[in-house]
DNA sequence: ATTATATAGTTCGATATCGTACTTAATTGA
DNA sequence: TCAATTAAGTACGATATCGAACTATATAAT
């Protein structure tokens, strides 16, 4: 393969890493004591894609191990912001819902945020953030559809 | 603040995590055990940026906590991939140096992800990543740089 | 039907990450 | 000059993340 295209799919993942880690910090430094951005983004992900979902098909979702789910959900449990239910179609199984309280969480999270995006709305005016958002949707979606091939 | 504003940097900045986090699955995959992308991470930073930084210097290119930059050269040291000398110009301070070993396990980790470009630049053809890299990179430029501000 | 295999989730032990408190050295300011 | 403050790195304890092994249930094979 030509250097070229390694360097420019190289840069690309760079940058990604080092947005993704700056909104990380700015969004968990907005996050009551003792939340992180696992939490809520598991939340979050249950809004956006409806809730009842099994801990596998988040774990799925987040590419990270089920056991990592495990813990993050009994957390989320813990300080009911879900509940875990059995699922009646699998008796290995549990779907999760979000509670009252875990919508609301979420919910004053992204408010919290408003200054901050306030703010880099202001300083990236000069950027098109909505269509490079666009291409970066069509480029995960891709990535996300291919994720299990490999060699 | 509009909701469609809030809505577009929600957006983006979620799609920017889930392709960092799908591009560190891959990445991580391709490492020997025991190697996680934070320890390439830093290798790989100074080899880009020039190695005899201080830790502090590193821990805040990456927005992490200089305890977690802490342990992650005491463990790539432990690995002869870095070395840790004092630094002349001040006595609480050290310089990281990446070593010959070091290099080559940073090249090797590029390169071990060879097939994995090579695959994600054929699916994704119809997009055009490197203007969309150089898009993030301003953004990332901007975001950088005003990182401290809040509220 | 019964056994073999596969799957969902948990437990457990190891390492990573992080916040707080501490040590040591540099800098500031009276 | 020297006390007060600031800054770099570390130690330590708490929680997060992860891989391997395990339990319980579902599915497949005969």
């Amino acid at each position: 393969m030509d250097d070229k295209t390694r360097s420019t799919y190289f840069t690309f993942f760079n940058e990604i890493g080092i947005i993704s880690q700056l909104s990380r910090t700015i969004l968990e430094s907005r996050l009551p004591d003792g939340m992180l951005i696992s939490h809520f983004s598991v939340l979050n992900h249950l809004m956006r894609v409806g809730d009842g979902r099994t801990p596998q098909d988040i774990s799925r979702a987040f590419q990270v191990p089920k056991t990592s789910m495990t813990h993050t959900l009994a957390v989320l449990e813990k300080h009911n912001l879900v509940e875990m239910k059995p699922n009646p179609k699998d008796g290995r199984s549990k779907n999760v819902w979000i509670t009252a309280k875990g919508r609301e969480f979420r919910d004053h999270a992204i408010a919290g945020m408003d200054p901050d995006i306030e703010r880099l709305s202001g300083l990236l005016a000069e950027f098109d953030v909505a269509t490079v958002s666009e291409q970066l949707a069509g480029i995960r979606k891709i990535m996300d559809a291919s994720r299990d091939e490999k060699d």
